[in-house]
DNA sequence: TACCGA
DNA sequence: CTCGGT
């Protein structure tokens, strides 16, 4: 494996674990066994590395939303998969990484903004006129509007903590008390009954599981 | 590894 | 003093 893979591999682990700025280049060279000069013969300066590792982790994420499409048998169940995608990135999401992407590299805050505003938009947009034409979801909810409402609303909720009282909720708990919320304010009794299955589905095979 | 400067 | 950068 390349030195610079390498670098970004174990840096973003760290930076993912810690928080970007407690980890610093002392640590990431310390971790790796190779000298700090090395780093930076692969990046001008730790804003770069940063970057560099966002982009990653989006892309990444990015192919995860897109396989959705792919991956489905409808639109309910697509829906319930992009929810999956959804969680699952926030799970990733520390919010000591966040704060300090924010704040310190505006860049690399950015791409994550954008990344929300198209990757998961599109997702959210693309499924919700998929559900309209197949009769699952109602015809009178706007797609553009609804899907940035349910975004901005999932990630209020993620950036803004103390909109709950955390001793009774996890952000888990409240995500899925969303969706549920969501779901229900957008199916058609056919949509709502075909959810249904897959959610009854999906608490047999759990319980085979236990 | 030592060191500088923010 | 800490930590990015030389």
């Amino acid at each position: 494996m390349e030195v610079r893979d390498k670098i970004v591999e174990k840096a973003g682990e760290l930076m993912l674990m810690y928080g970007i700025r407690t980890v610093t280049m002392d640590d990431i060279s310390r971790d790796l066994g190779i000298s700090k000069k090395t780093i930076y013969q692969y990046f001008k300066d730790k804003k770069d590395l940063v970057n560099t590792i966002t982009a990653l982790h989006l892309d990444i994420e990015k192919s995860r939303f897109e396989s959705t499409e792919l991956r489905s048998e409808n639109s309910v169940h697509e829906l319930i998969l992009i929810s999956q995608c959804l969680r699952e990135s926030i799970k990733d999401m520390r919010m000591n990484v966040l704060n300090d992407l924010q704040k310190f590299y505006p860049e690399a805050w950015k791409m994550f903004e954008n990344f929300k505003r198209n990757t998961m938009l599109c997702s959210i947009t693309r499924v919700i006129i998929k559900g309209q034409e197949e009769g699952y979801f109602r015809k009178e909810i706007d797609p553009h509007l609804i899907s940035i409402m349910r975004m901005e609303q999932v990630h209020t909720f993620i950036i803004n903590q103390n909109l709950y009282p955390k001793e009774k909720y996890t952000l888990a708990e409240v995500q899925m008390q969303l969706f549920d919320h969501f779901v229900h304010g957008l199916f058609t009794p056919a949509g709502y009954q075909l959810f249904n299955q897959y959610t009854t589905a999906k608490l047999k095979s759990n319980e085979t599981l236990s």
